[in-house]
Order: structure tokens, then C-alpha cells, then sequence
DNA sequence: TAAAACATAACGACCGGTCGGTTTTTGGAG
DNA sequence: CTCCAAAAACCGACCGGTCGTTATGTTTTA
């Protein structure tokens, strides 16, 4: 194996496991140690990797966050009418809700951070200012194409987004797996059709 | 001052400290030493009224959560038909909203350790689930006295509760404070009336 | 005077990070 | 191909400091 690749490989290694260790264990709770121990590397190579445990966390939010940024837009863009692609777009998050255990725990993780260290939080705020983009322009689409009323698209939008992590996190609370990925499906189909009674 | 008082005193210094250093620095980055400074007492104070720091956290969980219940159970009960009520009840949030960087900051420290650490979680699960359950029969009723449509209460509870946690969130990573408890009765709003286009 | 309430110093475990040394890879010379 | 020196990659013992907790002693109330 020559140095590029083997560069690669311990690198790869060390984010994987600290991966796993911050979202199982927390970002404070998990050792430079264990990490090392976990990627089965030593903390020399580990240090020199990475300048510090914080950068570390900062590079998987990093790459965390770009592929679920890719999937987003995939999604998005392959709907054919808008209420139609929220719905398939709630169903291909089953498979997020599914080892909700793992994904949730660097979700909370992530956003505990963003709110007490202000690198993370840059790092964090702008993709999800571009998620509330995407959402946003996905409800103008909606409006213009005729398939939805006439909503203000920013609260819309947001309202969305905030449905998500809010039932991502109720699905961390539960124990035994409850079909979540359903549950985001029929809680958009209600707030497609709405929850008053009209007379 | 009697024993009694000098015991509650401290005991209430001690919980009044740690609130307000977990809900800012999170519970693993405060040190038991920062705490008793803020309360203005000794380590051998905090041991004696304290088993451990974790039990420090318990109790507050327990207060925190059982005046959240109260205040909730009170905005339901007085409100005069459903779909008023839970708009009612977004304008009761606005003040919790206004300094959310205080109440944010323990909710997600809540969370977080729900989902690592068992006693943690017994003691959210159980208040939760009657949050849960109060809305629920909000929207049971509001079927019943014929304001909502015939949607699937237990979903459309959880799609409510969902909705909360997540503007929350989101409300959390904003530096500037928008107007999110406006925020939150237009996306309830958007919510009742729906959001696609009858035609 | 006994018990409750508090103060203080100290302990052992552990933490992130460093540093001097060792192994592996590299690229050119013979 | 072999040899070799320099660079890259890696190792692991160690450091200063902090952590939660405890043991012992002192003050305040009953």
C-alpha cells in the first residue's frame, strides 16, 4: 500500500470510529483513547491526521451533512408533481428512521454543538439554510404548477423541515422501532389535505 | 433561618446553578466545582443534599417536565373549540421561544441523554408519552365537536408534537430571534387548513 | 450535647494533547 | 534490481490539568 493510500485508509478509519463513538456515546463522553482503539490506530497517528478531536467532529459534520444534502436534492428533483414528491420523499427516509439509533444520535449530537461552539455552528447552519431552500423552492413549485394553495412558501418550508426533525425526534425516543418512515408518510398526507373541517 | 428553609434554600441555589450551566454549557462540560461557585456554596453542601451530579440532573428533569405538563394541561382545557385552542396555544409559546437559548439549551440536553442513558430516559419517556396523550384527545375532541376533519388522532397528535419539537429546533440555531412564536401559529394555520389545492 | 448543615483539602481516575523515537514508503543513484 | 537517505506515517509513554467523589473537620440549629 503506498502512503496515499495508506493516508486514506487510517484516516477513514479514525472517522468511521469516531462516528459510531460520538453518536453512541456523545461528543464530550468519547476519548481521543478509545477512538484510537476503536480505528486501531495509535494517538501519534491519529494527531497527526487531525490537529485536534474537535476537528475531527467538524470534518464528519462536514461530510455528514454534503451526502444528506446530495440525497435531498435527488429526491426533489426526480418528483413529477409536488405533493407527489413530498410523499415519496417521506418514504425514502425509512431507511434513515430504520437505524434511527445510529443517525439520531450524531443529529442531536450535531445540534447540541452548533448551539455552544461557534465553529460547529457555522458549519452547520449554512446547509441547512440551503435545505430550507430547497424546501422552499419545492412549495413555489407547488404553487406555480397548481398543486398546492397558495401558502406562504418560507413558512411552509420551514414548517417542513421542522416536521422532520421533530418526528426524527420522537422516532430516538422509542425503543422498539414504531414504522416512522409511515408515520412521516401519513403526517403529509394530513398537512397536505389539512386538519379543519370544512363546511 | 430554620433547618428546613436552610436546606430548601441551598438545595434550590444548587438546582437554579445547574440549570442554567447545563442548559448553556451542556451537562458533561459542567463541573460540579462551576456549579456550587454559582450557588454560592461548598462542595460538601452539594454531596450532602446530592447523591451524585446525575441526580442533580434527575430532579431538575422531574421539575422542569412536571411544570411543563401543568402549564400544557392548562392551555388545553381552557380553550373553547380545538382548532382555536391550538392556536391559542402557539401565542402561549412565544414567551418560551423569546429566551430559547435558555430553554433550548436543556431540552436538547434532555434529549440527548435520554437517548444514552437509561434513567435519563425513564424519566422523559413517561411525561412525554402524557404529552402525547393530551394532544391526542385534543384532536379526539376536536372530531368530536365536529371543527376537524376525520383524521387519525394518534398520527396527527404526534404530527402536532412533531411540529412543536422541530420549530423549536430550528428556533434554536437562529443568532437573531425571528418571530418564532408567529412562526409557529401560521405553520398551525397552514396545518388546519392544508396545504393542497381542491379543485 | 447531639444532629444537621456546611466547608476544605485531597484523591485517584481520566482527559486531550505532546514528544522523542521507530517503522514504512519513496525516489533517485549505482 | 539493490541500496540508501530523506520524508511520510505511525507508535506509545508521558504531562499538566480537570473531573466527580470522599474523608475529615467545623459551624449552625435543635
Amino acid at each position: 500500500m503506498n502512503n496515499l493510500q495508506r493516508s486514506a485508509q487510517t484516516k477513514k478509519s479514525i472517522m468511521e470510529a469516531a462516528t459510531s463513538l460520538f453518536a453512541r456515546e456523545g461528543y464530550e463522553s468519547t476519548g481521543v483513547a478509545e477512538i484510537c482503539e476503536r480505528a486501531g490506530v495509535s494517538k501519534g497517528a491519529f494527531y497527526y491526521h487531525f490537529e485536534s478531536k474537535e476537528a475531527v467532529f467538524l470534518a464528519l459534520i462536514d461530510t455528514w451533512l454534503n451526502t444528506l444534502e446530495i440525497t435531498l436534492n435527488d429526491v426533489t428533483y426526480q418528483a413529477k408533481s409536488v405533493p407527489d414528491g413530498l410523499l415519496e420523499m417521506a418514504g425514502m427516509m425509512q431507511p434513515i428512521f430504520e437505524n434511527n439509533q445510529f443517525f439520531m444520535g450524531l443529529f442531536l449530537e450535531l445540534w447540541t454543538h452548533a448551539n455552544r461552539n461557534e465553529k460547529v455552528r457555522q458549519a452547520t447552519v449554512a446547509p441547512y439554510r440551503r435545505f430550507e431552500e430547497t424546501f422552499t423552492r419545492l412549495i413555489k413549485r407547488g404553487i406555480e404548477e397548481g398543486t398546492l394553495e397558495n401558502v406562504e412558501p418560507e413558512i411552509a418550508g420551514q414548517l417542513l423541515l421542522s416536521l422532520s426533525s421533530g418526528l426524527f425526534l420522537q422516532a430516538s425516543l422509542e425503543t422498539e422501532q414504531g414504522n416512522w418512515g409511515n408515520k412521516l408518510q401519513e403526517s403529509i398526507e394530513i398537512l397536505l389535505n389539512g386538519m379543519k373541517r370544512r363546511n
